[in-house]
RNA sequence: GCCCGGAUGGCGGAAUCGGUAGACGCGGAGGCCUCAAAAGCCUUUACUCGCAAGGGUGUGUGGGUUCAAGUCCCACUCCGGGCACCA
């Protein structure tokens, strides 16, 4: 496609006018109003592909805008570059994965700056850069000391395919990994852990202040999964001074117990096995250890959970009933939630039904059913067969079982959370290393402040051999303990990279003050974030993880003062789809945006991420795609040549300025408002509207005034800075060669004289259908609508005589006539 | 199974508070310009009956509320996403 001028040189010209000006660097300091707007932390994979080229767009977008709104914009960017990818991409070309990553580093910035995506390049924040690490490093220790990170022995996720161990949110719901789709394996490992359960509760209550898509705050709520519920003692009828304890949200079912459940893992298993059915248990017990989620609920398909228990042999007593009933070991039931141990209740409980159904155990119903009801009820009801619970409601009759058993079983109110504490150990070699030493008297010893950061050898075998690469590198592993200085070894795990971008927010906030991670007193300037931009795909892990994060750094002393919810506004942008499936680099379906910039340049790409659909929905990338963006480009030309024609020597008729300014405020109001909602494809829709006002009249009619004419010119460049960045600030400097640059200039404003209409269509119903329109002034009263409305002869028409029963006026829109 | 979204011309989408359905763009049709093409410009484009004037129908389906429903209510179908042994 041929274009009017040469978008390549125009657009490199304002490119390195942003970088060599500046124009985009603040400081902390700056006396405007702060704007924080922030995209997510990307892991270089090289040159930017559409996603990244929409998120950055929408991104650009909000800078420029607050920008002209006379904001002073925080806008940052940097690279989550420790990484599987880069690791596995070094091995298999035994190189090094600082070499891929650099290299990718510099690709993906050199497409964001192809783009005309402007930052505050000073502020860059990169995972793997040792300042950044010596500051990762001493929030772990900080966070250790504060008990807030502990070493455990846990049963945990492996995956075989990335050698390594993952966090529950990296394991997807069907069992296998999220990132190399293998099957995750259960290992019992020492492990480093985040206590982020300690913020269980405020990172549930916090949701609700958040400005966030509604679905991100519902599946974090989901996954934090507070239930609450009373825990109590079910006596073992062979030694009543032993009990099980459980846990239930449903103490109103209690007169239901026929059986009870213990895990696989329960400590008191061993004691509740009598002999006669010790090779049963042993046998379920091996079968469910060494099964994994997945083949585990594979069984369970049909809902039968045949298979999946055994009889201990021993019995508790009910302390609603006093009956004896006996105590199963199942592996629905999981050790490490509640108190690894339920009470039996299939009235009201599907799995206990199912389960009672699998061991032939009775049921009893506490709650009633709607007539015809079968199977497991857990709805609303009165209460039947419950002794003193008899005839309340579920929420009646949870508070008296709940006072009964805190008097009659050692009973309390608990709450459990699903949320289970952060797995943080990696066994890999490209992330940032733990730094810790493990010294046979001292114990676990932190490396003190002035020995970080602990740098990773470059000199390590990296194969997956199941061990930490690092480990395999005597010089790294053997030391000296910092504490006695006697012969030690150093932690050769490293830590998981969402660590990485749980807090390089904070750094770019101050990534200027000496000696710390930031300081808390700069970066309260700009927090919290006020715009967070991307995708969907974070809604569970880095958005928690960070929330996490940012609660810990202002409770253990590094952030004092600050904000303890880091992203106020949120947006998630949709995702790429080529056929149906995300566009995505591991797919290997990319259309690259490369292509793009040569022909229809960084603005016509940018234009057509903003107008294909609201930027929350996905994008299907067609056949009809090319002829989109073409037309983007289409209608960035025809600005340029509107721009630079000669029209002062026309014609002057004044009668049709009024309309034109009219056009341009309206407009103004509307590109403010669709942008504030961003509602962006609206916006660039109004300017088109304003462009096809403005051709018409200058090309057609030849009859807008030359001063009228520029200042609908001006304003359209104006509106269309923070979309068009270069081709705006191209013709701006031509039209304006003394003055400052259009990304500098006000955001305009509308005057609302001039976005009323001096006529507007007034539409007539009869019966409910529109039968006539006329054209009226917008301060028309209701009488004489009403009157006007009546005389007209199409109403007169449609009437035929009959006479109104009813007149409904909304002037100046509407005048509905009701005959019957 | 449960919880969220969503369904509007040939296509992407618009309609912000219950008040002119289809803005804007893509595609299509016709025209101007040209030796011709490209580019550009102009007209037209929901479906349908009609020569026309002018009607009728129409926002996934079926009901309902209302003078008036894409928008609100009830039931359902389909599509997308999330959750799903957490007691």
């Amino acid at each position: 496609m041929a274009r009017p001028f040469d978008v390549h040189a125009v657009e490199t010209k304002w490119q390195e006018h942003w970088a060599t000006e500046g124009t985009y660097e603040v400081n902390n300091d700056d006396p405007r109003e702060h704007f924080y707007s922030l995209c997510m932390y990307p892991y270089p994979s090289g040159s930017a592909h559409q996603g990244h080229i929409r998120n950055y767009t929408f991104g650009d977008l909000v800078v420029r805008y607050q920008t002209m709104r006379g904001k002073a914009v925080l806008s940052p960017f940097g690279f989550d570059s420790f990484g599987l990818p880069a690791e596995n991409a070094a091995i298999k070309a035994r190189s090094h994965p600082r070499i891929f990553t650099e290299a990718r580093m510099a690709e993906l910035r050199s497409s964001v700056e192809r783009l005309g995506a402007v930052y505050d390049w000073r502020r860059l924040v990169v995972s793997h850069d040792p300042t950044y690490m010596k500051y990762a490093q001493m929030i772990f220790l900080t966070f250790w000391r504060a008990g807030l990170a502990y070493r455990a022995t846990a049963p945990v996720n492996w995956c075989p395919g990335c050698g390594t161990v993952l966090a529950n949110e990296q394991v997807l719901p069907d069992g296998t990994c999220e990132r190399s789709g293998d099957l995750v394996e259960r290992r019992e490992l020492e492990q480093w852990f985040f206590r982020i359960t300690d913020y269980a509760e405020e990172l549930l209550n916090d949701l609700d202040g958040l400005e966030w898509p509604e679905r991100v705050k519902v599946m974090q709520r989901n996954w934090i999964g507070r239930s609450a519920g009373v825990e109590f003692d079910l006596p073992l009828v062979s030694d009543p001074s032993l009990a099980l304890r459980v846990f239930t949200t449903r103490p109103d079912t209690g007169f239901g117990i026929t059986y009870a459940v213990v895990a696989p893992e329960h400590p008191l298993l061993e004691h509740l096995t009598t002999p006669d059915q010790r090779e049963a248990v042993d046998e379920l017990v091996t079968r469910a250890r060494a099964a994994s989620e997945l083949e585990r609920t594979a069984t369970a398909e049909d809902g039968s959970l045949a298979k999946r228990g055994a009889f201990t042999g021993s019995y508790v007593r009910s302390p609603f009933t006093g009956a004896e009933v006996p105590v199963y070991v199942a592996d629905y039931v999981l050790g490490n939630y509640g108190t690894g141990a339920i009470m039996g209740v299939p009235g009201e409980d599907e799995r206990d039904f199912a389960f009672a159904r699998a061991y032939d155990l009775p049921v009893v119903r506490t709650v009633a059913p709607p007539a015809g009801h079968e199977g497991a009820y857990g709805g609303e009801g009165r209460h039947i067969n419950s002794g003193f619970l008899d005839g309340l409601t579920v929420a009646e009759a949870k508070a008296e079982a709940t006072q009964f058993l805190v008097e009659h079983a050692e009973g309390h109110p608990t709450v459990n959370y699903r949320l289970r504490d952060w797995l943080i150990s990696r066994q890999r070699f490209w992330g940032c290393p733990i730094p810790i030493v493990y010294c046979d008297s001292c114990g676990i010893v932190g490396v003190p402040l002035e020995q970080l950061p602990v740098l990773a050898p470059d000199d390590v075998t990296m194969d997956q051999t199941g061990q930490s690469p690092l480990a395999t590198h005597p010089g790294f592993r053997d030391t000296t303990c910092p504490q006695c200085g006697g012969p030690a070894r150093r932690e050769t795990d490293t830590l998981d990279t969402f660590t990485d971008s749980s807090w390089y927010f904070l750094r770019f906030a101050d990534p200027f003050t000496p000696d710390r991670p930031f300081d808390a007193v700069q970066a309260a300037r700009w927090m919290p974030v006020d715009q967070y931009i991307g995708g969907i795909e974070h809604a569970i892990l880095h958005l928690l993880y960070a929330r996490f994060y940012t609660k810990a750094l202002v409770d253990v002393g590094l952030a004092p003062g600050l904000p303890r919810e880091p992203f106020a506004r949120l947006f998630t942008q949709g995702m790429i789809r080529l056929q149906g499936t995300k566009m995505s680099k591991s797919k290997g379906n990319l259309i690259a945006p490369e292509r793009y910039f040569d022909t229809v340049g960084a603005d016509g790409l940018r234009v057509f991420h903003l107008f294909v659909g609201p930027p929350a929905d996905d994008v299907d990338w067609t056949a009809q795609t090319e002829d989109v963006i073409e037309g983007c480009a289409r209608f960035l030309d025809r600005i340029y040549r509107l721009a630079t024609s000669d029209l002062a020597a026309r014609e002057y008729d004044a009668s049709r300025d009024d309309a034109v300014r009219r056009a341009v405020h309206r407009t103004i109001a509307k590109v403010g408002a669709d942008l504030d909602r961003w509602s962006f494809n609206t916006a660039v829709a109004a300017l088109m509207e304003l462009l096809n006002v403005l051709t018409r009249w200058a090309y057609a009619e030849n009859t807008v005034s030359t001063a009228t004419f520029d200042e609908a010119l001006d304003t359209l460049l104006a509106l269309l800075a923070p979309m068009a960045p270069h081709l705006s600030a191209e013709l701006w400097e031509r039209r304006h060669p003394d003055e400052p640059s259009v990304h500098l200039q006000p955001w305009p404003i509308a005057d609302p004289a001039w976005t009323v209409e001096p006529r507007v269509t007034m539409v007539v119903q009869v019966d409910g259908k529109v039968r006539a329109r006329l054209d009226v002034d917008p301060e028309i009263t209701e009488e004489s609508a009403h009157a006007a409305a009546l005389a007209h002869p199409d109403v007169v028409r449609w009437l035929d005589g009959r006479a109104p029963v009813r007149v409904i006026v909304r002037a100046p829109r509407m005048v509905s006539v009701v005959t019957r």
